[in-house]
RNA sequence: GUGCUUUUAGCUCAGCUGGAUAGAGCGCUUGACUACGAAUCAAGAGGUCGGGGGUUCGAAUCCCUUAAGGCACACCA
C-alpha cells in the first residue's frame, strides 16, 4: 500500500478511536459513529486534508459543530500515536482542517524510488478474474473511429486493472454467424460473379456496398482462379465467406497492433453456435418455464423478468438470434472461471443492458458480475468542421487513416480523456499539432526535459540516490512530491470506477506540476543538498510519468 | 409515446459517498530566455452550473417538475 493511502486509512482510524474516547468518557453522547468524510480541500489554504465530522455530529449532540470541533479536536491529538499531522485548525462552518507533516513528502518520493516500474501498482483487485470484452467490430468492415474509441478505452482499463493485481482476459468476440454474415455471404458471392464476368445480377437488399469487399474478391481469384464457379452456391458462399473473414481478420488485428492493443483471446460466435450451448441454455429456460412459442418463432418472458417486452430467441427461420447467443457466450464467461464479464458497448447497445443481465438471473448466472460501460459517438473535427461520418456513404474515418495522421499516442491519449457517457469530440488538427495545445506532446514533453537533465548530470544518478528522505523547502517542490504521491490513489479511483479518463486528467496535472517546478527550480546548478533532493525528486517523477503514461499506452520519449 | 443519456466560462471538458470563494485546457489581454530543452512559465479578464420548485446547517451534486440535444424501443447485431 502506499503511504498516502496508509495515511489516510490511519487518520479515518484515529477520528474514530477518538470518538470512541469521547463516549466512554461520556464527552460525546452519540451511539453510533457517522460515515463522515476525508477529504483533499480545494483550497490548500484549507489544510491537507479536512474532516466534517463536527457539522455532523452537531444535531445528535445538539450543539454547534465548532464546539464539537474543540472536544474532538483534543481527543484526536489524544489518541494520535503517529504524530503524522502537524496542525490541526477549526475553521468555516465546522471543518476540521489537518496539515500534514513535511516528513510524508520525502517518503512519497522514496517510495517511487524504490518501486520504480511499479510505483503506483497495488493488490487491492487480486482476488478478481475479469474477462474485458471491447471493440468486437464486425468482421465485415474496417475499423472506425467509434472501434477505435472502444479499443483505448478498453485497453487502458485492462491497464489499470492489471495494475491493481486483477488477472484481465482482453478478448474480441468475432460475430462469424447470423443474418449479417449472411449478407456478406451473398454480397461476396454477386461480387465475385460480377468479376467473373456476369451480368444483371440482384444485389442483396441487405448487402454490402463497401468498395473493400470487391478488392478482397479479386484478391480471391488472383490467388485460386475462378474454380468456385463450379461448385454450389452454397459451397461458394461458405468458402468466400471463409476466405473474406480470415482477410479482415488479419487487418484488424495487424492495425489494433499497430495501436498497442493485443488481446488474449479471439472468440468466435460460431462456436457458441456449433457448440450445443444455445440448445443447453434454451432447455435451461424451458425447464424455468420461461419459454414459449408464437408465430413459428420461440420467445424469452423477459416481460416476466420485469422487462418491457418478450424477445425472440429463436426465429421461424430455425435461427437463434444474437440475444440467444449472447446469453450463452455469457455463460460461456463465467463458465471459463471469470468472476466479473467486463464489456463496453456503443451506446445503441443500451437496450441490450438489461435484457442481458435479466437473462443471467434466469439461468442462476450473477447478472451483478456483468457489467456494461457505454461508449458515446465520436464526433470528428478537421479544419474547424465536423465530419459526417456514415457507413454507408462510406465517408467514415479508418483505424488505419487515424494512424496515419496522427499517430498512436495522440489517437489513444484523446479516445481515453473524456468520460465515455459523452460524447467525444476528436479534434485531428490538435490531435496532429506539437504544440503546448496538444495534451500529449505536454505530458511527453515533460518526460523528455527531466530525461534531458539527467543525461547533462556529471555523474552516475545512482550516487545521488542514497535512500535518505529528501526535504522540500519550496510549495512548488512539495505539490510536485505531493501529486506523485496520488498516483495510486487515481489508479484506484479509475479502477474501481471503472473511469480511464481519471488517469489521462492525471498524467495532464502531473506533467504541469513539473513543468512549474522546472520554471522556477534549477536542479544542476544547486549546491549539494539541493541539487540531491531535487534529482530525488525529477527521478520519481519520472517514474511516475513513465507508469502513467505505460498505462495509457502512450511512449514516453528520453527525446522528442 | 416510453426508457436511457447529456446540458457547468466564448470553445472542449473536470468537479469524488452533498461541503468552504464552482476548476482546468484552448482562445483572448499582458508579461518572462546571457540559466538544466520557450514544445515552457507567470499574471489578468471571463459563470443565473439549461429553467422552476423541494430536501438541510450547506446543493453543480439528492428528489420532483420542465425544456433542449443524442440513442434505443426488429423474428438486425
Amino acid at each position: 500500500m502506499g503511504i498516502i493511502i496508509n495515511l489516510e486509512n490511519k487518520i479515518k482510524e484515529n477520528w474514530k478511536k477518538g470518538i470512541a474516547l469521547g463516549q466512554e468518557r461520556s464527552l460525546l453522547s452519540l451511539s453510533k459513529i457517522p460515515e463522515f468524510t476525508l477529504e483533499v480541500p480545494k483550497d490548500k489554504k484549507n489544510g491537507d486534508y479536512a474532516t466534517n465530522i463536527a457539522m455532523l455530529l452537531s444535531k445528535a449532540e445538539k450543539k454547534n459543530p465548532r464546539e464539537i470541533a474543540v472536544v474532538l479536536i483534543d481527543l484526536y491529538k489524544e489518541v494520535d500515536v503517529t504524530n503524522n499531522i502537524e496542525k490541526i485548525e477549526i475553521a468555516g462552518p465546522g471543518f476540521i482542517n489537518m496539515y500534514l507533516s513535511d516528513k510524508y513528502l520525502g517518503e512519497i518520493v522514496n517510495q517511487a524510488l524504490n518501486e520504480k516500474d511499479n510505483y503506483g501498482h497495488n493488490n487491492l483487485l487480486s482476488d478478481e478474474k475479469i474477462n474485458l470484452e471491447f471493440v468486437s467490430a464486425n468482421p465485415t468492415g474496417l475499423l472506425h473511429m467509434g472501434n477505435a474509441r472502444g479499443a483505448a478505452i478498453g485497453d487502458t482499463l485492462a491497464n489499470i486493472l492489471k495494475a491493481l493485481g486483477a488477472e484481465v482476459t482482453k478478448e474480441f468476440y468475432i460475430n462469424d454467424a447470423g443474418n449479417q454474415i449472411e449478407n456478406f455471404g451473398k454480397s461476396l458471392d454477386v461480387r465475385f460473379r460480377e468479376a467473373l464476368g456476369e451480368k444483371d445480377i440482384d444485389f442483396p437488399e441487405n448487402g454490402y456496398h463497401g468498395a473493400d469487399i470487391m478488392e478482397t474478391v479479386k484478391g480471391y481469384i488472383e490467388k485460386n482462379g475462378d474454380s468456385l464457379l463450379q461448385v454450389s452456391e452454397e459451397d461458394r458462399v461458405a468458402e468466400l465467406i471463409k476466405y473474406s473473414l480470415s482477410e479482415k481478420l488479419d487487418h484488424i488485428k495487424t492495425y489494433l497492433a499497430k495501436f498497442g492493443l493485443i488481446y488474449d483471446v479471439w472468440y468466435r460466435e460460431s462456436t457458441i453456435h456449433n457448440s450445443g450451448a444455445i440448445k443447453e441454455i434454451m432447455d435451461t429456460l424451458a425447464a424455468k418455464g420461461y419459454i414459449y412459442e408464437n408465430e413459428g418463432a420461440v420467445w424469452l418472458k423477459t416481460t416476466s423478468m420485469g422487462e418491457e417486452k418478450d424477445e425472440v430467441m429463436i426465429r421461424n427461420n430455425g435461427h437463434p438470434t444474437y440475444f440467444a447467443a449472447d446469453i450463452a457466450y455469457h455463460k460461456n464467461k463465467y463458465d471459463r472461471g471469470f468472476n466479473k464479464l467486463i464489456n463496453i458497448w456503443g451506446a445503441d447497445h443500451h437496450g441490450h443492458v438489461a435484457r442481458m443481465k435479466r437473462a443471467m438471473e434466469a439461468i442462476d448466472y450473477s447478472a451483478e458480475g456483468l457489467e456494461v460501460i457505454l461508449m458515446q459517438l465520436v464526433r470528428l473535427y478537421k479544419n474547424g468542421e465536423a465530419i459526417r461520418m456514415s457507413k454507408r456513404t462510406g465517408t467514415y474515418v479508418t483505424l488505419e487513416e487515424l494512424l496515419d495522421e496522427v499517430g498512436k499516442d495522440a489517437a489513444r491519449y484523446f479516445f481515453v480523456m473524456r468520460n465515455p457517457d459523452s460524447h467525444l469530440d476528436f479534434d485531428m488538427d490538435l490531435a496532429k499539432s506539437q504544440s503546448a495545445d496538444n495534451p500529449v506532446f505536454y505530458i511527453q514533453y515533460a518526460y523528455a526535459r527531466i530525461s534531458s537533465i539527467l543525461r547533462q548530470l556529471d555523474k552516475n544518478i545512482e550516487e545521488f540516490l542514497d535512500g535518505k528522505e529528501p526535504v522540500f523547502r519550496l510549495d512548488i517542490e512539495k505539490a510536485l512530491a505531493l501529486k506523485i504521491g496520488e498516483f495510486e490513489k487515481v489508479i484506484i479511483d479509475a479502477g474501481v470506477r471503472r473511469e480511464p479518463y481519471r488517469v489521462a486528467t492525471y498524467a495532464l496535472e502531473l506533467a504541469t506540476l513539473f513543468h512549474q517546478f522546472y520554471s522556477s527550480c534549477r536542479v544542476l546548478n544547486e549546491e549539494n543538498d539541493i541539487k540531491k533532493n531535487r534529482l530525488k525528486l525529477i527521478v520519481a517523477t519520472k517514474y511516475t510519468l513513465k507508469n502513467v503514461l505505460g498505462i495509457l499506452g502512450v511512449s514516453a520519449p528520453e527525446r522528442m
